[in-house]
DNA sequence: TTTGCACGGGTTTTT
DNA sequence: CCCGTGCAAA
């Protein structure tokens, strides 16, 4: 027990060793957080804290399990201790408490996709056009004030006479309304309706601050201003708060999270202790050397530098692909080469920006028989199928829950149509009823046939409902697809038919294991196990397969090498932190890299694309920013294989005298500058005539001031505001370029090229 | 009420 | 390109 202990290094020793009161960890990538995390909760245990007094938070549930597992390998009673995700924790709090707010314990826990329908359905009822007011970007601006803890009310004075923020307030009001009706709880409820819980009842705060004494968060940079509430609610009396964080890692801004929360730390509790763990025993030299190197090149952020006692290893390995499909064809040749010299599939990651970048890599690995884990995208839980038979849960469980009831009501089709729909759901606001209430009402205005059908759907949903109350989760879905003939109208003839069925028989099989696992059994506990689960979740070392997966996933996580492909402009950093231009969010892409370059234990493999589709349309793509910020000497140019590129690399090794590549430190790579120059002309500018209208002829020819412009006169573009439109002239407007674009029903434009909407059309 | 088709608009990251 | 939506026809 006391062993573990001399395996630590100084740092670490006196992070798990530290006494009570407030204590800050800046953990670096890959210095032994989750051990120091482990053993310190072991240590208070061995001291003889009551591990019923302490609760470790995590982001995601794998932490959760892993940190769980971890604590009870070297403690007694280590299973005794609440470690769980800000999300569970609360769900949990408040499916016993939540009454105290005027809510029902039996809350259904809406997902964004729940939300934004009910959130649809709210936008309607306010009579605004969701046009105008996008359900996604409301959803956006509602989970922002929820965040921080701002309800409609405040949000409406603070609207002031803005009338579109105004309308905002309504929908938001409406929106609360309406889930509290529903005994619904969206994701952002979960955390704020606990902070309101604690704040407006002393007597249960006091409860949960004499019960978690010791209060233990993890990634705490990634906390939003309302899980910063919590936790100080949480540790307010006894102050025994270490939190556990690294500035550096924080890429969870769009969703909330302040960075601000860990840099205040010791303003917020003066007493606090500050321990920096900046030793990496992760990746090799030049992975951590690029890493750092990168990262500085941020203003906002806690002077650090990671150092490690491990090798030099190999160069960062950089291909330069011609497009998405080369890029694809690079990571899996070069995977295969170095399977056939020892490695496993399951060394290998392939990260990226965004999940639409997934399928160019995917299709190579399936071409090539190499098997993979694809993770995010469409999750299980939110797919279409799974969801329809949740739902059907939802509704027995929870018969205020309108909107899953509303969703399975003519699911499968059982002909009661919008209609019929919206003429129960009036109904029902009326009489002040619940939507499935009113089923069994006399509706005006419904056809007898109509209503037999509800009729016989009623009497199915109350037979469940009483079968629910003995039955396992198991039973109650045999006995629903039974009856509704579920899986059989899945079978439409659609190729995916197959894969539909295959995931509710999956779903059953969930619901086996769960009966056979959980100690309670009941179908809200069930619910709520599937309701907060993210797909990283279930990520497994040990399967012999590449992972794909998100740069955002990857948090957390390790692999021998790891790839990262799309290293472009407006892809990484992304399009819509390069448009926005505001420091800030280019800072967080950084953050990003660096996440993703110390992922990587012995090699790193970078890749950029010349073109790329995007929205169906071909795109020239620049070299990401980021791989110039990496100097030369770390990098290795390769070919399609991974294999170093000979005659690039002694190009660049020949060309540059030795002074210079010292030099490179700051600059871009020497052999990074071909790059900017498109080496397929796949675009060359072909005037083509538009139909009905005469084009001025390009008289002049396109000057040096347009080298680097991925523009050149002549050239037919798109631009998604005025359609198609020819290039007649390219000028300088600072650092940028300005087109002159002639289109051929509205007349001339200038556009600024850097407006990546502007895309190259081929003449086909 | 359902189905099929044409159209337009969007598109990061996720507990 | 892919989706959801709106509309017309059965």
């Amino acid at each position: 027990m006391t062993d573990y202990i001399s395996q630590l290094n100084p740092r670490q020793r006196e992070a798990v060793l530290y006494g009570d009161g407030p204590l800050l960890i800046f953990a670096g990538a890959g210095s032994g957080k989750t051990r120091v995390l482990t053993y310190r909760v072991a240590r208070l245990i061995q001291e003889g804290v009551d591990p019923y007094h302490i609760i470790a938070i995590t982001f995601t549930n794998k932490a959760a399990r892993e940190m769980r597992e971890r604590i009870s390998a070297i403690t007694p009673f280590g299973d005794q201790v609440w470690v769980s995700t800000f999300h569970s924790a609360c769900t949990r709090i408040l499916r016993r408490d939540i009454t105290a707010l005027g809510y029902k314990s039996g809350f259904s826990i809406y997902d964004a996709q729940d939300s934004e329908r009910l959130l649809k359905l709210c936008i309607r009822e306010e009579n605004l056009d969701d046009k105008n007011y996008p359900p996604a970007g409301i959803a956006n601006t509602i989970s922002a004030q929820k965040n921080r803890l701002i309800g409609p009310e405040e949000f409406e004075s603070a609207a002031g006479s803005d009338f579109r923020l105004g309308n905002i307030a309504n929908i938001y009001t409406r929106y609360r309304q309406k889930l509290k009706d529903n005994n619904a709880l969206d994701f952002d409820d979960i955390i704020m309706l606990t902070v309101k819980l604690f704040t407006e009842n002393e007597d249960i705060r006091n409860r949960y601050q004499q019960r978690f004494r010791y209060v233990l968060v993890d990634e705490y940079q990634d906390t939003n201003h309302a899980q910063y509430m919590l936790v100080s609610l949480l540790a307010g009396h006894f102050k025994n708060l270490c939190v556990v964080g690294d500035d550096d890692q924080s890429i969870y801004g769009w969703r909330g999270a302040d960075i601000e929360n860990i840099l205040r730390f010791t303003a917020d509790y003066p007493n606090a202790k500050t321990i920096t763990l900046d030793q990496n025993y992760r990746s090799t030299q030049t992975i951590l050397d690029a890493a750092n190197l990168v990262i500085s090149g941020n203003q906002h952020r806690a002077p650090k530098s990671l150092w490690t006692d491990n090798d030099q290893g190999v160069p960062i390995r950089v291909y330069y692909a011609r497009d998405e499909r080369d890029e694809g064809l690079f990571v899996t040749q070069a995977i295969k080469y170095a399977c056939d010299r020892g490695a496993k599939y399951n060394d290998f990651a392939v990260l990226y920006r965004g999940n639409a970048q997934s399928r160019a890599v995917e299709e190579q690995l399936i071409l090539a028989g190499i098997p993979y884990r694809l993770f995010g995208g469409v999750r299980f839980y939110e797919r279409m199928e799974v969801k329809d038979i949740l739902a059907y849960l939802k509704a027995i469980d929870n018969p205020a829950d309108d909107l899953a009831c509303r969703r399975i009501i003519n699911v499968p089709r059982r002909g009661i149509g919008d209609t019929t729909i919206t003429r129960i759901a009036n109904f029902a606001a009326e009489r002040g009823i619940s939507f499935t209430a009113a089923l069994a009402e006399d509706i005006p205005g419904i056809t007898k046939k109509t209503r037999e059908k509800l009729a016989e759907f009623s009497v199915f949903l109350s037979d469940w409902t009483k079968l629910a109350e003995t039955a396992p989760p198991f039973d109650l879905l045999r006995q629903i697809l039974a009856d509704t003939q579920y899986l059989e109208s899945l079978n439409d003839g659609t190729p995916e038919a197959q894969t539909r069925i295959d995931n509710v028989q999956e779903l059953l099989t969930k619901a086996k294991e769960f009966e056979t696992q959980a100690q309670d059994t009941s179908l809200t506990n069930f619910l709520n196990e599937v309701g907060l689960v993210a797909d990283i979740d279930n990520y497994q070392e040990g399967a012999q397969a590449v992972s794909l997966m998100t740069l955002h996933s990857a948090k957390g996580l390790e692999f021998n090498r790891v790839f990262i492909v799309g290293m472009e402009e407006y892809t990484f950093p992304s399009a819509r932190s390069v448009l926005s231009e505001t420091p800030k969010e280019i800072e967080e892409e950084r953050r990003l890299c660096y996440v993703g370059f110390t992922r990587a234990r012995q090699r790193l493999y970078l890749s950029h694309a010349t073109m790329r589709m995007r929205n169906g349309q071909r795109m020239l793509c620049a070299p990401s920013r980021f791989l110039k910020e990496v100097p030369t000497e770390y990098m290795e140019p390769v070919n399609a294989h991974g294999r170093p590129k000979s005659v690039v690399r002694s190009r660049a090794r020949d060309n540059v005298p030795s002074s210079v590549i010292k030099k490179a430190r700051t600059g871009p790579a020497p052999f990074l500058r071909d790059m900017h120059t498109p080496i397929m002309p796949a675009y060359k500018a072909k005037p083509t005539p538009l139909i009905g209208k005469s084009i001025l002829e390009p008289t002049s020819v396109a000057t040096s001031v347009a080298d680097d412009c991925p523009f050149a006169i002549g050239d037919m573009v798109r631009d998604p505001r005025f359609g198609r439109g020819v290039v007649i002239a390219i000028s300088a407007n600072g650092a940028d370029h300005e087109l002159t674009i002639d289109f051929p029903n509205i007349g001339r434009k200038k556009r600024l090229a850097k407006l990546f909407k502007i895309m190259k059309v081929g003449a086909d």
